[in-house]
DNA sequence: ATGTTATGTAACCATATGGTTACCTGACTT
DNA sequence: AAGTCAGGTAACCATATGGTTACATAACAT
């Protein structure tokens, strides 16, 4: 294995809850407390999400007297989108493809 | 923790290796020596990797003769695809930000 | 100064993950 | 029929992951 690699965009993005707690912060930034109250896991869990997500560099962290507030930073998304891109052209083509076969079928109906 | 399900098409793209089958596949399909050729990794790890991207749908397996081909099958990133749509305009917004931020430096340095 | 709030971190636990070697089976070869 | 080839699977191992509780600390409140 030996992949202790941190600042992976793609493994932040695998989890579940790290990609809600993205969404919730797509409403505008909150502290902790704030994002931690909407998930059924300890606020601790939720540090150990946030410190991950900081690490990927999608949210960042500001203080405001005792509290931290954190933003999100969505330009990391970018690597996945990129990644995307490749494969857009081929499930255009998979498309294009159904659709030929759907309208050949149809002639072959109407004849 | 609790939560051995499949079908996770962000778990089965957050690999490395992984991510690599499919960009191999992208190629055209391949039996499974021919992937695993291509990797430092033994056949059953990938075997395993196959069988993973095998549930999230990800490639499609073919018999020919002994052979087993796989195949590419892009559609379920669509998923992907969806989820990261919510951020596109966020991250147009940042860029617009940013541009407007460049621009306003500029008009400062001409003056 | 003392208490309380907000949050990070350490220690620990169970399960998941990714890899390896050994083995099994189905399908061509001879 | 006997051998070989392709590839899946089982058993095992080390490390990662996600969660929990207990503790530590900085900042505000009294």
């Amino acid at each position: 294995m030996l992949e202790p690699q941190s600042a992976d965009v793609f493994r932040a993005v695998a989890d579940p809850t790290r990609r809600a707690i993205l969404d919730a912060l797509r409403r505008g930034e909150q502290p902790v407390n704030g994002i931690a109250s909407a998930f059924p896991v300890s606020r601790p869990a939720i540090s150990k999400h946030l410190r991950l997500l900081r690490e990927a560099k999608l949210v960042v962290e500001r203080r405001r007297g005792r509290q931290r507030v954190y933003a999100l930073d969505p330009r990391p998304l970018d690597e996945v989108n990129a990644w995307l891109n490749d494969y857009r052209v081929m499930w255009r083509q998979a498309l294009a493809r159904l659709k030929t076969h759907v309208e050949s079928q149809h002639r072959r109906t109407q004849r």
